[in-house]
DNA sequence: TGCATATTTCGCTCATTGGCGAAATATGCA
DNA sequence: TGCATATTTCGCCAATGAGCGAAATATGCA
């Protein structure tokens, strides 16, 4: 119960589920999440620690960036089957097709260049 | 998004779980819903509420009996799979089988005398 | 070692939500 | 009609959670 709660809690976030469904074409790190959503970096970190608790992303550290994705057969089934779920849900949603969009050009951007500019700030 | 968000949030309370999977064996009225888990009528009537309001489950009036059950065929997909995935996720939960065993000994107590002791209190 | 920088943690504020009891709103029955 | 009663709505309080900026914590590089 306590694990499935700390799924659906998870998700019960609009911004938490657009960062997951940013997920869906491979990692991305802190800072390109963070240029998506708009947020604030501190607010990032601490939602992605959120879906991270819940096992709903995979971390990985390689170097300074922090690089998260969708999890991996080593994860617990519940929550790639929820992964899953909200993939197939959300596949329609307007507010996830702006995001794949704005998604395109964040990529396109240099990821130190990223960083460089947003902790500056 | 907003339709798939207000069922991850009415999903995200440990309450509201307990009452739909209460709902498994058939519908319930507000009353032994009210007796099983122990809360406020007040409280889980607005429960019973948010759940509605995400689809997740009917509501049948029949004289001053309001009675709940889970949705049915006209009810939208997205509900109907959000429900299945619950019931998967925590037929195992040991939570939900001391419900599961305390409902039983609600079922067999006379309702009219169940909402004449809630409502004096 | 010391500096730049990517991320997380901390401290705070504001908005939302769960909980209750009391009042209001149906609905059936005498 | 008027009373009993099942449910919902309202008003309130306490707890939780999202958001930010500042400070702390890695980590790479000169």
């Amino acid at each position: 119960m306590k694990d499935f709660l700390n799924i659906t809690k998870a998700l019960s976030d609009e911004n938490r589920l657009r960062m997951l469904m940013a997920l869906r074409d491979g990692e991305l790190c802190v800072c390109q999440i963070t240029e998506l959503t708009g947020l604030a970096m501190s607010t990032v970190s601490k939602h992605l620690s959120v879906l991270y608790q819940a096992g709903l992303v995979n971390a990985r550290k390689e170097g300074r960036w922090m690089y998260y994705s969708f999890p991996g057969k080593g994860s617990p089934a519940a929550a790639r089957e929820a992964v899953a779920w909200v993939r197939r849900s959300l596949a329609e949603s307007e507010r996830i097709a702006e995001d794949t969009k704005r998604l395109k050009k964040v990529l396109a951007m240099d990821v130190t260049e990223l960083c460089k500019r947003q902790c500056g700030n």
